[in-house]
DNA sequence: ATAGGGTTAG
């Protein structure tokens, strides 16, 4: 009887439907539990503020007819109606003015504030019923636990689970499976291994949360297949879920073959014509490369794209180099009336950032504004990113003051950023910023504060900090954070602590710290050290086809002035046949952007580019400047030896700039490391015609200022 | 009547 009458309040009004149950009356008994049916059926409709206008008209009627502080259960269906529309202030305020309470209520409004996502208030609403005397049920734990794995509030949420354990609640399949999506969040992979290995039964969702956990953690992201194949081996069926998840493992292992089968496996089982599954097949065939997959897939898809799938497309052709059809997606979103998210705006920027566009990048920051997603927190934190990397880094420093939201990224992107361009302070400074602003640090902070330290030279600091990441944070270095010790180290000419200390570390040196080593070992006052030449030797081993490796054994061999074994390194570069990317640097003028490779002749005006860089060359040595030959890495007659490095890229870039009028400070990119002789030459020239100049290489910025280099001479 | 698992991005 119930169900015919949700079928038809869902015809009609809410109004009428209250009506048709009031003159239900006469005919059966009308008690409160069919207006709870009639309510819990609002929130089924597909469009959510519908059932919120006839949940407020069945509300008026229940207000009118004295009905709602009749039953308990009549002001618990109104919160869950309301909360389930997303009215959340609605359900607030049911709940307040309800004369009782019973577990439910307080249930319903817990579970209610997790739904819209109003975290920190669940956690108060639990706490508040605790104060309140009430018993915490399974669904209010649940809810609680959510939330906190939602904020990340690791603490509180083990008080939960200890809480829930004492009432016996852990035995619960939910509340386990809500503990496995706390510590998943959180990262305690022990926990939530400990967690699954206790329960004394599984659901599917028990499955899918741990293989799901297991694949966003990257240590165990293998584990992930595993406990896959057991699921099945169990007897379970997979469902879209354990789909989603097992892709998102297979995908960030790049698992092509392995990921192929198991889009197979949909297809048999039929599940592939839906949207979020496919919409992680773009995701993985986009970032194993194989972009043709994803076009079929996308095409096949017509009218279930949504977002998410334009999105995974526009990366997808990004992370494949096809920059220009990537844009075309973006073109075409806008004609067809598609709308652009911040996800779209943020993988776009992101693009920007790693060909430092600053251009095309503050194109896109025009869109975010028209857009209105300017202040959303990732395309705020990707927009700081884009400038910091554009080497802008006054505009990102402005941006992200006027951030209203931040995050972890926002922080990270701006402390990276300082740190990139040689403001060590700064970063520094920021980094204690963010900690009283209560956001905690994670690996990626400590790269730029650990980095940041080594700019500055300050080597106990360093220590500190990463003495810290265990001990306060619980975060495991990782190999970026020993090179930027064993950089660190470098930097204050202790080679030999770096013997000591990557003994000390707990994994085997890969090649990132065998080449930061080399380059230590390359400093203009190092000599050749038996240490150089070990790791120059390991990482010739680990990555023979790496040409940079040979390159900074010949430099290292040049720097002590030993000819032979400098020729010796290019000749087992020769042998190896490792190529060398060609040098180049670029500079965008109003008439667009001028390329300059070494030597080069091709520039229109190169008459006028050399005639200037004889000019300055000649005013440098009036002031003392004395062309660095070892640079040139040939055992050739000096004289040659100054001419080959006079015609690097970037002085040709430099004097190209000075040919034309202007003030505005110069800006420079080089696709390779800025050699040791341009890098003085620049000191004087910025002292000679006064001007600012920023150097992007590839490894970081170089800020040029009266004669100094943020970088203070080693990079 | 109230609960738990999923896709793109920084």
């Amino acid at each position: 009887m119930n169900g015919l009458m949700v079928g038809l309040a869902k015809q009609h009004h809410g109004e009428e439907a209250a009506k048709i149950f009031k003159e239900m009356n006469n005919l059966v008994e009308i008690n409160a539990s069919s207006y709870a049916v009639l309510l819990s059926s609002l929130s089924e409709f597909s469009d959510l503020k519908e059932g919120k206008r006839k949940g407020q008209e069945v509300h008026a009627y229940l207000i009118r007819n004295a009905l709602v502080d009749v039953w308990i259960l009549i002001g618990n269906s109104l919160v869950n109606m309301y909360a389930k529309c997303n009215a959340i202030d609605n359900a607030r305020s049911v709940f307040q003015f309800m004369p009782s309470k019973d577990s439910v209520s307080w249930n319903s409004m817990i579970s209610g504030l997790d739904h819209n996502e109003r975290f920190d208030e669940a956690v108060a609403c639990f706490h508040k019923m605790r104060r309140n005397g009430t018993v915490p049920s399974k669904f209010s734990v649940i809810s609680a636990l959510s939330s906190c794995a939602s904020l990340g509030w690791i603490m509180l949420g083990r008080q939960i689970h200890g809480e829930g354990t004492k009432y016996g609640l852990d035995l619960d399949v939910s509340v386990s499976n809500a503990l496995l999506t706390l510590y998943a969040e959180t990262d305690y992979m022990d926990e939530c291994k400990r967690v699954f290995f206790l329960m004394p039964e599984y659901d599917q969702v028990s499955w899918n949360s741990f293989i799901g956990a297991l694949a966003t953690s990257d240590v165990s992201v293998l584990q992930a297949i595993k406990y896959f194949l057991e699921m099945m081996q169990a007897g379970w069926k997979p469902n879209r879920v354990t789909f989603i998840n097992i892709l998102a493992a297979v995908s960030s292992l790049s698992l092509l073959e392995l990921g192929r089968q198991i889009h197979a496996l949909l297809l048999k089982y039929s599940i592939a014509d839906d949207n979020a599954i496919e919409n992680t097949l773009l995701a993985f065939y986009g970032k194993c490369e194989q972009i043709e997959d994803c076009e079929i897939i996308f095409s096949r898809m017509s009218e279930r794209r949504d977002e998410v799938s334009w999105n995974s497309m526009i990366s997808g052709y990004i992370h494949n180099g096809i920059l220009h059809k990537a844009m075309d997606m973006v073109w075409f979103m806008m004609q067809r009336g598609q709308r652009l998210d911040g996800f779209t705006l943020a993988t776009v920027l992101s693009a920007c950032a790693s060909v430092a566009t600053l251009e095309r990048g503050m194109e896109v920051h025009a869109c975010a504004i028209r857009a209105c997603l300017e202040s959303e927190v990732v395309v705020g934190s990707a927009l700081v990113d884009m400038y910091a990397k554009c080497g802008r880094i006054d505009y990102a420093a402005r941006f992200f003051q006027s951030m209203p939201v931040r995050n972890i990224y926002s922080w990270n992107s701006m402390i990276c950023g300082y740190a990139r361009h040689g403001h060590g302070e700064k970063a520094l400074k920021l980094f204690t910023q963010m900690k009283q602003h209560g956001q905690l640090p994670d690996h990626v902070s400590f790269v730029g504060v650990l980095s940041a330290c080594s700019h500055v030279g300050l080597v106990d600091e360093g220590f500190k900090h990463l003495k810290s990441m265990s001990g306060v944070y619980g975060l495991a270095p990782r190999m970026e954070h020993f090179s930027c010790m064993v950089d660190l180290l470098g930097r204050a000419g202790d080679v030999n602590k770096i013997e000591e200390f990557i003994k000390s570390m707990p994994m085997d040196p890969n090649a990132l710290i065998w080449r930061t080593i080399l380059v230590a070992c390359c400093r203009a006052n190092s000599r050749t050290t038996e240490l150089g030449r070990r790791a120059a030797k390991m990482l010739i081993q680990l990555e023979p086809q790496n040409a940079v490796n040979y390159v900074l054994l010949s430099n290292m061999h040049a720097a002590s002035g030993k000819w032979e074994d400098v020729a010796e390194a290019r000749l087992a570069m020769r042998n190896a046949s490792a190529k060398k990317e060609a040098g180049c640097s670029w500079v965008t003028m109003k008439d667009g952007v001028h390329v300059f490779v070494a030597g080069d002749q091709t520039h229109p005006e190169k008459e006028k580019i050399y005639e200037k860089l004889k000019e300055i060359m000649n005013k440098m040595r009036g002031m003392g400047y004395v062309p660095e030959t070892k640079y040139a890495l040939y055992d050739l007659e000096l004289e040659n030896k100054e001419e080959l490095i006079s015609y690097h890229s970037e002085k040709l870039a430099i004097a190209f700039v000075l040919t034309r009028q202007s003030e505005l400070p110069i800006r420079i990119m080089k696709n390779l490391r800025v050699c040791g002789d341009c890098h003085t030459a620049f000191k004087y020239i910025s002292k000679i015609v006064n001007r600012q100049i920023i150097l992007r290489d590839s490894n970081r910025f170089h800020h040029f200022d009266d004669g100094i280099c943020s970088c203070g001479d080693y990079w």
